[in-house]
DNA sequence: AACAATTTATCACAGCCGTGATACAAAGGG
DNA sequence: CCCTTTGTATCACGGCTGTGATAAATTGTT
């Protein structure tokens, strides 16, 4: 076989590349020549390693969701079993978790950034549609999750239904992210993370 | 003087043409000419009315905000006074009052979908910047007017804090906005009314 | 009728864009 | 050494963008 370059590790270079453009500059401006110029390559090298514009575009934001998706299950495997914990115990592995859907350090907020830009493009990019759609449902099924455990736990205040307290929680931390990214003087970090807080001791009850 | 033309009824037909141009296609679409096309006029009156791109889009942002700020303000002077009334009734005037910045019908969707497709593109264009922060300064200051009249009719719990409230609920209502115009299919009107009063009931107390 | 101001309509230019086609360099297998 | 495969680089094309410059049409006033 001829040349030995790793494929996957270049096409993650390019997608990097990609990802600075769109937190720098926007989505709008994450064309294949300022791309390639961001990872210091060829445009024809970056079309070598990609069919095109479209499927860039889906491989980097599958990248992003599988990234996050990954970080979340570590921290979900770190905390292991949580059956017989207090449920006070249990609220804060849930803001913990919850946490990392936030931009609460440079990392996430450029996560986050990416996941609106381009989540905010799919509207009119059938392209990526598949791809928002499962962002979005993706968090509501942690949400669900983390809720239920919750429940079960005794940690949730009676009467509160499930299906409500998911969309709203969810709701809740899109526009947290959503804001904190566009607006950072507006909402920053330490009060989105408060506001995080303040909402699942409510879930709790009266008591702080 | 020559011909009479009014101005200002021109500059609004071009902004209605902008909308409908960036709710169908989003507002990397929304160029001068597209612009032009969907307004019926040609690209030469477009600029006689506008001096640039740059003024276009800024007096369409500016028209969308002071478009909502004014059906807010005739809701609230329909209202008239509430001082007296139940708390219960208060609630429901709260959740009224807010449900106006939720895309619950074809009219409010259109519109939150262009704040949101301007919101996020002045994150990468200076020109906006200034109207995108007056908007989510103005989301919070409503809510917090309205949260401090729920407060002082005994519409809310003890033991909450202001601040904390209004970025909650006004961060739940981003939320809401968001995924209800970006993913009609996960998130529905009526899903966002429903959470939207739940959130304001849980204010007041266990009571439904 | 003549004039002037407003409005409408065109043309041209430089700058991006994605992409097809193609040439060139490099490297490992025969 | 040759040859095939992989990677890199470049050119050209059509299409879009904002904008400067300019012409033409329209309309009210004088």
């Amino acid at each position: 076989m001829p040349k030995q370059v790793d494929r996957e590790a270049r096409r993650r270079d390019v997608v990097d590349a990609l990802f600075r453009v769109v937190v720098r500059d926007g989505i709008q401006r994450a064309s294949l020549r300022t791309v390639a110029d961001e990872a210091q390559l060829n445009i024809g090298s970056v079309r070598h390693y990609f069919a095109g514009q479209e499927e860039l575009m889906r491989f980097a934001m599958r990248s992003m969701l599988d990234r996050v998706g990954a970080r979340l299950q570590r921290r979900v495997d770190a905390l292991g079993d949580l059956s017989g914990l207090p449920a006070a115990r249990i609220r804060d592995c849930a803001v913990e978790l919850l946490s990392e859907l936030l931009p609460l350090d440079d990392s996430r907020r450029a996560e986050v950034t990416v996941l609106v830009d381009f989540s905010t493009a799919a509207r009119t990019h059938p392209a990526l549609d598949d791809l928002a759609r499962e962002t979005a449902t993706g968090t509501r099924s942690l949400v669900r999750r983390i809720l239920a455990r919750l429940d079960t736990a005794g940690g949730l205040r009676p009467g509160l239904a499930l299906d409500t307290e998911t969309e709203r929680l969810t709701s809740l931390l899109d526009g947290l992210a959503f804001t904190a990214v566009l607006r950072p003087d507006v909402l920053d970090a330490a009060t989105c993370a408060t506001v995080l807080r303040a909402h699942v001791d409510d879930l709790g009850g009266a008591a702080a």
